[in-house]
RNA sequence: GCUUCCUUAGCCAAGUUGGUAAGGCAAUUGACUGCAACUCAAUGACCGAUGGUUCAAAUCCGUCAGGAAGCUCCA
């Protein structure tokens, strides 16, 4: 296992708008943190796409040997948040909780794998405070009326990561007007509030900004620059260009050596909105079309291109799941009839890995996936097999098939199964089709076949 | 207006250190099969348009057209 470890891995890096090859800080460790999700409603499908997107980027590193330490927040405290619970009129918690447990059973379904740590915003409020001094401290923030805000003219690099350009935006036609700002662009670290949960701090009596909460969980849980940061296309301004902006000043550093960010992902070639009624909730559409279709529909595009959701893009991953499917149910059969091993790995994998290594290319990888299925069954038809082949197909499917985070698992038969199995076999070849199909019957309800 | 990105067969979609285009779906044909399911094989695109660089470009550069996202704490 440990052996892939010097496997050349190119990541596309939003940072510099290149493929790089992946060199970890700590050696066979990956440290990765990406954004979580505001847990004021349901989530929509289109929330999973970083979600199954890093996760399988998580189970790949993993596969080839690497410790990842995973890092995703809940923003647990925001506007939205506090309006729904006066609207409700419960505490913010009730509302957060709620949502935070909804998410949580999305990523049950679709097969996550536990994260390192998934902290809150709540939790580290000592921490933002102290940053956020910090940054006052050393002049790269100011107070008005108790509100702090960050002063982008401080930072040499400001708009590295989106590429814009501050001039530009200034003359921008949308910029917010705010007089207390020494510069439109400049963003608030802390803000005093009237309504809802608020802090003490010297300022004023308010709550933390958006920008600053994730350069305080990695600072705190990694404890400086990371591997990767991630999250969706639409974080790269002004939020991920803010908390390198905060980093900068701070740490003089931009928190992770990779950026990576996901496309969007339309329905039906339409932006997910509310006013145009197209909102799929993450947990209706799993349930409609399954986690495994959700999750391999989102993952069979490149990931920087945007995704649209649609009937016959669920009916071509279904036509892909069930060829998988099909084909792993049969070579497990066999094997075990056989009475061979079902653990192991296959060095038949490798080009599905090498796809991987080429900055995540799913699309590709889902093809060596593809090419495999074609292989196994060829030989499946063929009269005089080779169990050899066949472990061989079974044990890079198996990996393959933990890498994309399927649900779907090694079946240990039973020896009555085996047997029945056998006994249908058996009436086939002496020609009792009567037999035959009742056998078939019968395992079909048991689903051996 | 500014920034970034996209445009490949009926549909979805890979493919940038340049050298004559993966794969899937649908369709048609064929093979296998006691029947069914499953499966296998064959058949299609000169890569948005137009210039340029080059022996050679889907892949590099210019122009145009169409589309998307961001600039508004929406992943």
């Amino acid at each position: 296992m440990v052996i892939y470890l010097t496997m050349k891995i190119n990541l596309y890096n939003s940072l510099t708008n290149k493929v790089e090859e992946f060199k970890t800080i700590k050696p066979g460790e990956v440290s990765m943190y990406v954004c979580g999700p505001t847990v004021y409603s349901d989530p929509h499908i289109g929330n999973m796409r970083p979600v199954v997107l890093f996760d399988t980027l998580n189970r790949f590193f993993t596969y080839v040997g690497y410790k990842v330490k995973f890092v995703s927040n809940f923003t647990n405290v925001d506007d939205k948040i506090i309006n729904k619970a006066i609207k409700e009129n419960v505490s913010e918690e009730v509302i957060s909780e709620r949502y935070t447990k909804d998410y949580m059973d999305c990523l049950d379904a679709l097969n996550i794998l536990p994260a390192y740590k998934r902290p809150k915003v709540t939790e580290y409020m000592d921490d933002i405070i102290k940053y956020i001094a910090n940054l006052v401290n050393i002049n790269a923030a100011y107070v008005v009326d108790g509100d702090v805000f960050f002063d982008v003219m401080k930072v040499k690099d400001y708009g590295c990561l989106s590429k814009i350009k501050i001039d530009d935006l200034i003359s921008g036609a949308r910029v917010e007007l705010n007089d207390k700002k020494h510069n439109p662009l400049d963003f608030a670290l802390w803000k005093k509030t009237e309504n809802g949960i608020k802090w003490h701090t010297d300022w004023c009596e308010g709550r933390p900004g958006w920008h600053t909460e994730c350069c305080v969980m990695i600072d705190s849980i990694f404890g400086g620059v990371i591997d990767i940061h991630g999250g969706g296309l639409d974080l790269k301004f002004p939020h991920h260009e803010n908390e390198i902006a905060q980093a900068m000043a701070t740490h003089n550093n931009k928190i992770a050596h990779y950026w990576i960010h996901n496309g969007m992902m339309n329905i039906n070639s339409e932006k997910m909105s509310k006013s145009l009624g197209n909102v799929i909730k993450a947990k209706d559409g799993i349930n409609l079309y399954g986690a495994d279709t959700i999750r391999l529909l989102l993952l069979n595009c490149q990931y920087r291109n945007t995704l649209n959701f649609t009937d016959d893009a669920v009916r071509d991953t279904n036509a892909i799941l069930d060829k998988l499917n099909n084909c792993y149910k049969q070579l497990n059969l066999k094997l075990a009839l056989e009475g061979v091993k079902l653990e192991g790995k296959s060095d038949l994998i490798n080009p599905f890995l090498e796809s991987m290594s080429d900055d995540i290319n799913l699309p590709n990888a889902i093809t060596n996936l593809l090419d495999m299925i074609k292989l196994a069954n060829s030989e499946l038809r063929n009269k005089d097999c080779s169990l050899d082949k066949l472990k061989e197909y079974f044990y890079a499917l198996s990996g393959m098939i933990y890498v994309l985070g399927l649900h779907i698992n090694v079946r240990i038969y039973t020896s009555d199964e085996i047997s029945l199995y056998k006994e249908y076999l058996d009436s086939k070849k002496s020609k009792d089709f009567v037999k035959s199909d009742e056998l078939r019957k019968v395992l079909i309800e048991k689903e051996v076949l």
